[in-house]
DNA sequence: TGTACATCAGTGAACGCGCGTTCACTGATGTAC
DNA sequence: TGTACATCAGTGAACGCGCGTTCACTGATGTAC
């Protein structure tokens, strides 16, 4: 983070970080902009270079966020490889993942709390995100004989709540926390193999 | 909220009621001692005769949050009447239903961020509340045949993991929801159905 | 290659604000006798 | 029933603090010629 003279060079990136950083340690309510500035070592001032105001700059980082989110849950999805119930099961994992490892980027994406309205291109780009779910699930309900396919959108769903619940509740990286008698991973996929079964995809094992 | 006088006669509520307001409106962060104070109509130094300091009071909150949530539910699950899996249905849109008529309560019990490891009793009233969830799931259980029986505990587990999903993604009352193209009633009710299928316990409609 | 100048990204001092918290205090209440 | 007094629940003024934001400014960068 070391200044090179009057400039900063990389201000925006330096203050995205400073800001994950407070968010991962005090939550999103506990950043400020003027302590942003501070750890990346410039005035108070320097940040309106940058970003309209606070709020700007915490859409900013759940934009990322949900970015990083897309990029990861694509990965982990692969294209239904190497085939469409292991991927899914990937994807269901790299979920989780994502939540435990960026928690500061998880939170600004789904507790700070901002305005979607406010926002347009942060929903665009948790739409995004969540169209991956929404790919995989197509994927999953085509391989069901057509006349007990359910709607591909509500099983979607249905994956995005159970993760996000289980997510939140069990393994976000604060204090908050519950505790739990398996891993949340576990807990997860013990999940989609019932609901997977009540649907009628036999367990392929 | 009219003062009867130099004493307020009833401080203590009337400050829960206040930060209550102060979340619903602008979230758990949103909620300062002071304000609760003003709205109350009293000085900034008497809530310190009821609450030991800011978190206190959101942890009281919160406590009561878990009090009402377990009253909640318990009502709704009703002892398993009519029957079992009715009972079960009851209590799934009734964990819906607090979540989005009570968003403030919901909010401080759930995203507050208070760490549970200060605040024993919020964890115990927290427990309370899952335990009727545990209940619900130990008598669903019951109606198995012992040999498919699956673990209560890990059932009540995803219960509440995809109510909470769905209640903080979508049903929630405040600008960050996500708009869904059922109501989350149904998009809970469809998930439980189609995961006690995969269970084996048919539909028995 | 050098120079003038526009543009950009920072400074630093200042502001008004509302917060949490403390303090010595005082008005009201309730109880012992 | 009356009175003295302990206790309780409030006051209001004050404090130090850190925040968001603004302003006129200045140092650095890059580009036209």
């Amino acid at each position: 983070m070391a200044r090179r003279g009057y400039h900063h060079g990389n201000l925006r990136e330096a203050l995205v970080q400073a800001a994950l950083d407070l968010i991962a340690s005090k939550g999103p309510a506990g950043f400020t902009f003027a302590e942003a500035a501070r750890s990346a070592g410039v005035s108070p001032a320097a940040p309106y270079r940058h970003f309209r105001d606070r709020d700007a700059l915490l859409a900013d980082v759940a934009r990322q966020g949900f970015e990083r989110f897309e990029a990861f849950l694509r990965t982990a999805w692969n294209d239904g490889r190497p085939d469409v119930r292991m991927a899914f099961g990937h994807m269901g994992r790299a979920y989780l993942a994502f939540a435990r490892s960026e928690p500061a980027y998880y939170s600004a994406m789904f507790e700070a709390g901002i305005p979607l309205d406010d926002h347009p291109e942060l929903r665009q780009a948790g739409d995004r995100a969540f169209a991956i779910v929404r790919t995989a699930s197509e994927a999953l309900c085509a391989s069901l004989p057509k006349d007990r396919r359910p709607p591909a959108l509500m099983m979607a769903l249905h994956v995005w709540a159970i993760s996000h619940g289980i997510a939140s509740l069990f393994a976000r990286g604060d204090a908050s926390r519950r505790s739990l008698p398996m891993s949340p991973e576990d807990l997860l996929e013990a999940a989609m193999l019932i609901y997977l079964q009540g649907l009628g995809l036999d367990d392929p094992r």
